[in-house]
DNA sequence: GTGGTCTAGACCACG
DNA sequence: GTGGTCTAGACCACA
């Protein structure tokens, strides 16, 4: 496996426990997290995203507490079974929503000059692998 | 005039002024905003995000640092002339940030219940509707 | 007013962010503290407990994560409108759970000499302070 | 013989040493556990409340330590003779003690939506039905 | 060796 | 001046 699976960029002014909770999210989502995997420990995602463990420990108990989680005092934490699928909104709502989150991301990607044909050629690419990996 | 080119969400981790810093650059980019164009006043638009005037004054100035914006005194702040230089980032740079930018989605996607499949097909469809208009 | 609503003590096994967090939890059910409310601020009512800001900034944080305060920027913290009614379980199912919850009160309470009179006592004083706050 | 005198919470941002310490001490001053009375193995219990049985073995030698315990080797740890001289805390400290029960129960019940006046009755008809079994 | 708690203290975002 | 983020480092609970 090659780990480094999430990355953190220290210039970014996002706070950097809301990247790394957003990358576990991204992981599970797309499946290169599955439900019972181990997550690395905390000091040692720490050392390999060059920040401190503390940080990593509070986006690892936000998790938990969110149900994303699970940690097993003294062993380690772990990818929960269900990745709460709750919130059934109505068809339309998620319509909206999913288009003002795409919305956004490609006013954020074409402002860096990611045009959309790649931004699509990227995530079929993630759906494939997770297709793969479920094998 | 229907402002609201900018929104910024107090709930999200990214600092409010970053959220502008981004949606203003985003929107110059994307052709809403062209130089020589006004932008609101920094006090019409603090109004309109429902953020104070100091934070909105902090981007203005930043970004006319950055060679963005310009301010012509008593008069307001315009786009400049320069199609941005910018936006030539390092290949590197440029998958980072998209990957960045993709996390960012599939975390918030997740969380109101959406599946990474039905974001590829909603942006499959864009696509494909994109290349049609251009025929 | 005479502040000091909440106490912690070092001494006591229950992690300091845990006890400071039933005590608000408490002191809003009692009525000390009602919707609107404004709390005293991080660091301040760190010096008033003897204890480290971050670790009231943390029980802060946690309780807005669970609705039950709201943060406004540059402000302040404060209660919510909404206490959460939430949890509408089954009559039956919230009289077991009372049950189990006062058994362990008394199981406690009569490990360290308090008897089943005082414990009603007690309570009976903070309901009847509640009920005339709400005039 | 319905063990499960002791229970154990992983929940509880209580340690589980002290939630075991807490519950043989109440047992005792219960009279549920009496002078010469054995209990069961530290193995047991270990299994039975399903920690690990160090925690339980370091329990056991505390509450030795204490002189509320005694182990005779090869045959089983009893409880002592001694009715526990303690349980005459000063005024203070039993005030104190109770003000953090009744706050622990107060948040609990909150979080499942039971009142304050619901918890009042409840414990008043316990008072009333000891004091009717009393005549 | 794993995660959890707490401290002290620096610096940032916001009003 | 308010809360938020991050660090470095100590010590504890648990397996």
């Amino acid at each position: 496996m090659n780990w480094m699976m999430f990355t953190v960029d220290p210039a970014d002014p996002t706070p950097l426990y809301a990247q790394l909770d957003r990358g576990i999210r991204a992981a599970i989502v797309a499946g290169q997290l599955r439900p019972g995997d181990r997550l690395p420990t905390v000091r040692q995602l720490a050392v390999d995203l060059r920040i401190n463990a503390n940080t990593v420990a509070k986006v690892y108990a936000e998790l938990e507490r969110a149900g994303v989680l699970a940690t097993q005092r003294g062993i380690g934490t772990f990818v929960r079974d269900k990745p709460t699928p709750a919130a059934s909104a109505s068809r339309r709502d998620r319509e909206r929503e999913l288009r003002s989150l795409v919305d956004r991301l490609l006013a954020d990607a074409s402002a860096i000059g990611i045009s959309l044909r790649e931004v699509v050629r990227y995530l079929e690419s993630i759906e494939a692998k997770q297709a793969k990996e479920r094998t």
